[in-house]
Formats: C-alpha cells, structure tokens, sequence
DNA sequence: GACATCACGC
DNA sequence: GACGTACGTGATGTCA
C-alpha cells in the first residue's frame, strides 16, 4: 500500500473533544474526558485512513509571530478551563507512550508546522491527511494533501479534497486566505473587512481572485457601500489575509523517517490507561497484545487418510477401550436435520486421521459406527449435540461423550458470544487457526478441554456433567424427533390472512390518499405524520418512530391507526409463522426440527432458532391460531403441554428467603391477589382484577428490576404512584428487598452473581463509571439469578422427564421446551402414566423452600388444549 | 452485509 | 432533557 501520512493538530483535537463530551474524571479527579475523546477520534480515524507515518503538533504558547504583526490576534481568547489545562501534558504523556512523535515551535502555532510538514511531505510524494477542527488548515489542500474536518461531537467528520472546497467556498484552497483576509475570523479575533462576510468575501473572490487584484479593480465592484468598506480597510485586510495564512517554510528539520509509525511502548501504555481509567481502550490493548503474542499454530500436521475400511480397523484395533479420542466433523450445513456429512477428523495420540465423506459415501461412516457408538471410548468434540443428531439420520447412536468444549467454554462464562471452536481456542489458548486447517483444529481439542476444565471451579465442573452435558443429549434427541407441522393448516391460514392483509391495505392506502409500503417505518412515517399531520410522540435516532406503543396513543386520532395496528399484526403472523414454518417441513420426517442453543444465553435459558419455536404466538388470538398446525402425530395420539406455574416468583422466593412470599406459595393463594392486599392495603374481598392487574406488573417488574418509570408506563398510573407501589412491595416482603441490596453487593464484590446450581454470570458492568451502565448491570444482577435458577430447574426436570420415559420405555417423546414449559406427544394409552410422571419430575426437580406446581393440557394439538 | 425498527414469546 | 424490565429470534427495509 502506498504511504500515508496524517498530520495531527494536537490543541484543536483537544478542544474540540473536551466540550463534546462532559466532564469525566478518573477515581483521583484527574479530568480526563478531552484526552479520552481525543484517542476515541484518534482511533477511529487511524482505522479508517491506516497511515504509515503521523505527528501530532502543538502550539507552544500564545505568542507567535503573529501577535507580533497584531497585538490584537486570539486576544479575545481567554485560558483554556481549569478542567482542561491539566489534559495538555496528559495528551503529550500518551502520545509518548503510544511512541508518536508530537511537536512544538517557539513562536508558531500547531498549523504551521502542519503546514511546513504536509508541503514537505508533498516535495517526497507522500500522500499527507491532516485531521483537525480549525477550518483554516483548509488552505493547504491540494492533490496530495486533504484535511479531515470534526464536525460535531467527537464521531462526525467530514473529509476534503480541492473538489471538496470548491464545491464548499466556490475557490480553490489556496484561494481560502484571500476570503479569510476579507471576513475575517472571529474566533481568531482576526478583524477582515467589517461588513464583508462568507458569502461576500467569496463572491470577491470568484471574481478577483485575489485581494492585489481586487484592490486594483476596486471600481467594478458593485455597490457603493461595499466600496466604501474595502476602501476603508485596505491595510486591515492585507494584514488579516497574512494572519490567515499558514506558514509553511518553518525551518524543520524533517527527515520522513522519524515519523514512521512504531508500536507503542506497552508497559507505559497499559500503565497510564489503568491509572486514567480508560478500561475499554484498556481491553483493546490488551487484546491486541495478546493477538500478537498468540502462539503460531503448528500448521504443518500430518494427516493420515481412512481410504479402505482396513485402515479404520487397524485403527480401531489400536484404541483400547478407555482410551479418548478428539473428533470434529465437516459439514455442508450448520443445522443438523439440512446438513450432510463431509468427513470426519479424529484425532488419537497426537496423531491425526481423516475420513473423506464424498456424497453415497454413506457406508464408510459405518466403518466408525462401532467407535462412535462404543461407550468406554471416550470422546472429546465441539458442540457434541449437533453431531449426535446428525448421525441420528445415519442410524448412528453417539455414546461415550467425555467432554464438550463449547458446554465448557459456556458453564465457564456463559456471556462470551462466540460458541464456535475457533473463538474458544482463541479465548482460552491465545490460539490463531489462521486458516481453515481442520486438522490443527482438532488437534487442539483435548488440550483447550482439559486446560479450561482445570481452570474452572468445582461447582461448574459439576454443573457441565450432571446438567449440561445431560442435557445436550436430551436436546440431541428432541431435535431429531422434531414436532408435527401440517402445511395444509398453515397455508389455509396463510391465505386468509392474506385477504385480511389487503382488506387493511386497501383502507390505508384509501385514508393515507396514496399508496406506499406500509413496512417500511419511513414511508409510514412520512405518511402519518407528514402527509396526516398526526402528533409526532416519539422521534429515533433515523425519523419517526412508529412502533405499536406509538401508534397506540394515535389510536382516536385517525381511523389509519387501526388499519395500520392490524395491517401489522397480521402481516407478522403471516410471514414469520404461517408462510416461513412451511418452508421448514423436513420433506424426509413432514416434521419441524428446531435447534436448541444450548451456549447462547447470558442466563442459562435455552434458544431455539431455525425455526424459533419459542415464541409461536399465544396471546392473540389470530396468531394463536398457528398453533393449530402442530399435530399430534396420529389419531391415536396427543399433545401435552406441562407448565410451571409461576417459576420465577418461586426461585425469587427460594432465593430470597422472603418469610410472606414462602407461606403465600405455600398456602397455595394466588401470588398476584396476595401482592394486591399488600401493596394497596385493602382487604382481600376488595382486590378486582384492575388491582390483580397491577399488582401483577409489579411482581413481573420486581422480577426484571424495573424502574417506577417502567412501572408507571406498563400499569398506565403515574410515576409518583408506581414509586408508590414499588416501596409498599418492598416493605411487605422485606426479604426480597434484602436480597436485592445483598445480591447486587455480592456481585460488586465478587464480580459475578449465581444461581441456584451455581451457573456464574459475570457482571463488570456493575462496577462501571457510566451510571447508566450501572444501572443495567444492577438490573442484570436482579434478574439474572432468578431467571437462571428457573432455568436451572426445568433443565434438570427435562433430564428426569428423559431418563424416566426411556427406562419406562414408553413412546412418549419430548417435544419442546418453552422456558417454563415442556411439550410431549405420547399415545393416548400413556395419557395416565405420563401425567403422573411428568408432575413427579417437574415439581421434584429440586427441593427448594417453596413447592413447585405444574398444570397439565392436553388436545389433539397445541391450540386445542384442556 | 451491517444496522435499525418492529413484533412475537417467556 | 432523555431515559430507564430481563432474556431471546426473525422479517423487513435502508444504506453503504
């Protein structure tokens, strides 16, 4: 790449950063917001323009020469804010850490020695960007040299070249300081012609081209009053234009070597960014350094190939039984019921075997059929559940699963995003796979296991093996059984949702007076609140907001909002359930085949993807009807849905201790009545369902942390009265009010907080300085342990439930898992024995302080249930 | 392809 | 003066 230099202007970038962010200071009261900003545009910019050679410049004081030639120049500037002048030296101590090379002149400001620089620069050909806040620095633009502007904030800039200025000032940047010499600069209190401004000056320009000729023609210029003016103040003009202009014959010594861009000195870095408290530049520092430390991968590994089943036994024959293999399989596809096999990598005793799986190579993955299935050879691999489901399809039953990196990098820190082997391996090794080598890859299984599994606590340990690792197989199974979707439902339902659709839309197109395309938020937006004049309620970061909370407050004011409201709804349903559910009908089974996540969530909750069959919809009706389509898979058989009866109020209770809450669950009355008696001090007779309501949101708001601002938005009263609520809940049950003050000092203490089986989630946000950070991370402490333990707790039902139907041997099967809620299908000859079962495995999950308590549905399908 | 907006579930 | 319930996935439009 050709050679780039950028040209800083150290004082103006200060400035500018300072008053665009406020006052932020380090646990010492060092202020450090201007030097924060500073390096947050410094950053950005050096990603995008990637020099090879840069300086930063500073005025050296504020006397120059120019104050020389005027008394009067910046004698309108007053001292930079206390709270400033301290970052000057902090920028310049930075810049030396970071090994950039920053300079200052006696008697010249920071533009001329970026002007020296940036001509000198040009004399070597060196393609030069100057970044910078002061307009003036536009004159040295030219082929070789733009000027990258702030505009507002710390995060807009705009970037010129000489068609960028002509198009702004009608000139060519050289031209700039004769506009300058005219107008003048107020905040250089450089004085130009009084009366002539910007668009004057230009025009002058344009015509005369410079102030020599223009004095020479005074007499063309139009308008007597402008002549007069310019008459006037000749020598004032002249001498504005030479302050204006950037001196750029400084006797620099500039050999471009110096400028070159080094590392930075780390130890001084690391240092200085710890003591100011920049902990996120710390972490990219951090993580850089370690990229450059990672160890280089051996590349080079040999590969033995399983060509003729001889191989493979002779292989086989050499594993003896308790000893591990690693494995990773090739796939077409990242969902298991989609995918076909392209080979397997297994790697034993350092060595590594690959097994090439062409399309009709079906048989030879029966030649490792004994091995996968084997249960005393044990088995490290990535994702185990995906696998085993895959070989489900090939009749291949996977046993003896050891260990599971991706269940281990999760139960050791369930936040980090990133569930392929790659991220892990680098995480945990500090290990690069440069390239798509898989065989490096599986080399590397065994060791990131049984390294990170040393690492971690004993309760986590304990956490992957009786929980997690069951689990993965209860899901495998699951997965490969699918549940029963009937396209003809969908499509019926489709259709008609599809006249229901174009009755709305033609009534919106009518109403609006034109037609558009109501799914795009802009267009509806201009339509609404242009074109109808509604109230605007709400404005996002890109227009209008229309969203339903929105449109709902509109809801008297037009009859469109309806239409639209229910143009929504139906559309949602249509194309997110009733048309893309029938495209996921397995054409092989005419079932529906989710995937579980099982290492996706911060708080140990399940996801289903491919399709989502976590959040089929239920409250409405129109969508409820989806649910039709999911069938038992006979006449002779059902669906059953058990459902936890208000899980996370249990675990809060448990968790808490709370001595009300407890003897509430325990006398079995209804939690949100018994909150209504509470919190409004009424008796119980009095409480109607507009108070159960309220008293409802208040339990639901405790549970996520909510805030009486969310309060009062979700139950509709004020916020004074939801404060209200709010305080009235914590003193009727004071042991939930002392778990939350405990929990979030425990997680402040301890950097984490954790659930009933101990799953950890970290929390740094709880020591943040961001308040508004802090108050997220407060939140997440509140909810998370709760949450976590309900999902602690059915995991560990679903284990019973598995173990319980397949030593009975039953037919009855698994379906899914909706976070309070298991789905079965079973013949309706096991109707009593399942039930009886299921209630047993679900309520005894776990002894906690309070009971759990289960309903039981069943129907033909998921929408006719009782 | 990344991002924002919207809407569905617990 | 804005902004504030947790955890998710997916469809669609917009803009680079």
């Amino acid at each position: 790449m050709a050679d780039k230099f950028i040209l800083i202007d150290g004082n103006s970038l200060l400035y500018r950063a300072f008053y665009a962010l406020p006052l932020l200071h380090n646990s010492a009261g060092v202020y450090t917001n201007g030097v924060y900003g500073f390096l947050t545009m410094f950053n950005r910019v050096l990603a995008e323009i990637q020099p090879t050679h840069i300086a930063v410049a500073f005025d050296k004081d504020r006397s120059t020469f120019r104050n020389e030639l005027y008394s009067e120049y910046k004698a309108n500037r007053s001292a930079p804010p206390e709270e400033l002048g301290g970052q000057f030296q902090l920028l310049r101590d930075v810049l030396a850490a970071l090994n950039i090379e920053y300079l200052e002149m006696q008697g010249y400001e920071a533009d001329d020695i970026i002007g020296t620089l940036s001509k000198k620069a040009e004399e070597q050909g060196l393609k030069t960007v100057i970044l910078t806040g002061d307009g003036d620095a536009l004159q040295l633009v030219s082929e070789q040299v733009e000027v990258l502007l702030t505009k507002k904030g710390i995060s807009e800039m705009e970037l010129y070249d000489p068609q960028g200025v002509k198009d702004k000032w009608g000139v060519e940047p050289e031209k700039m300081v004769e506009i300058k010499g005219l107008m003048g600069d107020a905040s250089d209190n450089i004085p130009g012609v009084p009366g002539v401004g910007p668009k004057t000056a230009m025009k002058l320009v344009q015509e005369f081209t410079s102030l020599e000729n223009l004095y020479e023609n005074l007499p063309q210029v139009k308008g007597k009053k402008l002549v007069e003016k310019l008459e006037q103040n000749r020598e004032q003009a002249f001498l504005s234009r030479q302050l204006a202009t950037i001196n750029r014959d400084m006797e620099l010594d500039f050999s471009i070597e110096d400028y070159v861009m080094r590392e930075p000195h780390y130890p001084e870095l690391l240092e200085l960014y710890r003591s100011l408290e920049f902990n996120n530049f710390l972490k990219i520092l951090q993580e850089k350094e370690r990229e450059k430390g990672m160890a280089p991968l051996k590349q080079e590994i040999e590969v033995l190939f399983l060509e003729r089943e001889e191989d493979v036994t002779a292989l086989l024959e050499e594993i003896k039984q308790g000893e591990s293999v690693a494995l990773y399989f090739q796939s077409s596809y990242h969902h298991p019921m989609w995918a076909s096999l392209q080979g397997v990598f297994l790697e034993y005793s350092e060595r590594v075997y690959q097994l090439k799986l062409e399309a009709g190579d079906d048989y030879k993955l029966q030649w490792i059929k004994a091995l996968l299935e084997s249960a005393v050879i044990k088995k490290y691999l990535h994702n185990a559940k995906f696998i085993q489901v895959l070989l489900l399809r090939h009749g291949i039953e996977l046993r003896g699963v050891a260990g599971d990196t991706m269940l281990l990098a999760y139960v050791d820190d369930p936040a980090f995003e990133g569930d392929e082997l790659d991220a892990c391996l680098k995480k945990h090794l500090q290990l690069n796979i440069a390239e798509n080598n898989l065989a490096a890859l599986v080399n590397t299984i065994r060791e990131l296991y049984f390294q990170l599994e040393g690492q971690i606590p004993a309760e986590l340990r304990e956490l992957l093996q009786e929980v997690e690792m069951p689990m993965s197989e209860v899901l495998a199974r699951m997965e490969f059984c699918g549940v029963k979707v009937e396209r003809s439902t969908l499509a019926r339902i489709s259709e008609e949702l599809a006249s229901g659709i174009a009755g709305h839309e033609e009534r919106i197109f009518e109403l609006a007076g034109s037609s558009f395309n109501i799914n795009s938020p802009k267009q509806l937006g201009k339509v609404l609140f242009e074109d109808l004049g509604l109230r605007v309620i709400k404005k996002g970061k890109t227009g209008y907001s229309t969203g339903a909370e929105v449109l709902e407050e509109l809801y008297q004011e037009h009859e469109i909002i309806a239409h639209i409201l229910n143009y929504r709804q139906l559309s949602k349903i249509k194309s997110t359930y009733a048309d893309a559910l029938q495209e996921l009908i397995h054409p092989e089974t005419g079932r529906v085949h989710t995937i579980f996540k099982q290492a996706q969530t911060a708080t140990g909750r399940l996801s289903s993807v491919e399709p989502n069959l976590q959040n089929i919809p239920i409250r409405m009706e129109e969508g409820r009807r989806i649910r039709q389509a999911f069938v038992a898979p006979g006449p002779d058989w059902l669906i059953m849905a058990a459902d936890y009866s208000q899980i996370d109020l249990r675990s809060l209770a448990h968790i808490s201790g709370d001595e009300r809450l407890i003897e509430t669950f325990k006398s079995g009355v209804d939690i949100h009545t018994r909150t209504a008696v509470e919190i409004f001090h009424v008796p119980v007779e009095w409480v109607d369902s507009e108070l159960r309501r309220r008293a409802k949101a208040v339990n639901f708001g405790i549970i996520y942390g909510i805030s009486d601002f969310g309060l009062a938005r979700d139950t509709g009263v004020s916020r004074k009265e939801a404060r209200k609520y709010i305080d009235n809940y914590l003193n009727s049950y004071p042991g939930v009010k002392k778990y939350m003050e405990d929990i979030v000092e425990f997680g402040r203490r301890h950097g984490y907080v954790e659930t009933l089986l101990k799953r950890r989630r970290y929390l740094p946000e709880l020591n943040a300085r961001n308040k508004m950070v802090q108050a997220f991370g407060r939140r997440m402490a509140l909810n998370t342990p709760v949450q976590g333990t309900s999902a602690d707790i059915i995991k560990l039902a679903m284990i019973k439930v598995d173990e319980e139907i397949r030593k009975r041997r039953l037919q009855a099967r698994l379906l899914l898992q909706v976070h309070d809620e298991l789905l079965l299908e079973l013949p309706r000859t096991e109707l009593e024995e399942v039930s009886g079962l299921l209630r047993d495995c679900m309520e005894n999950a776990c002894s906690l302080k309070v009971p759990l308590e289960v309903s039981l549905k069943t129907g033909p399908n998921w929408y006719e249930m009782e």
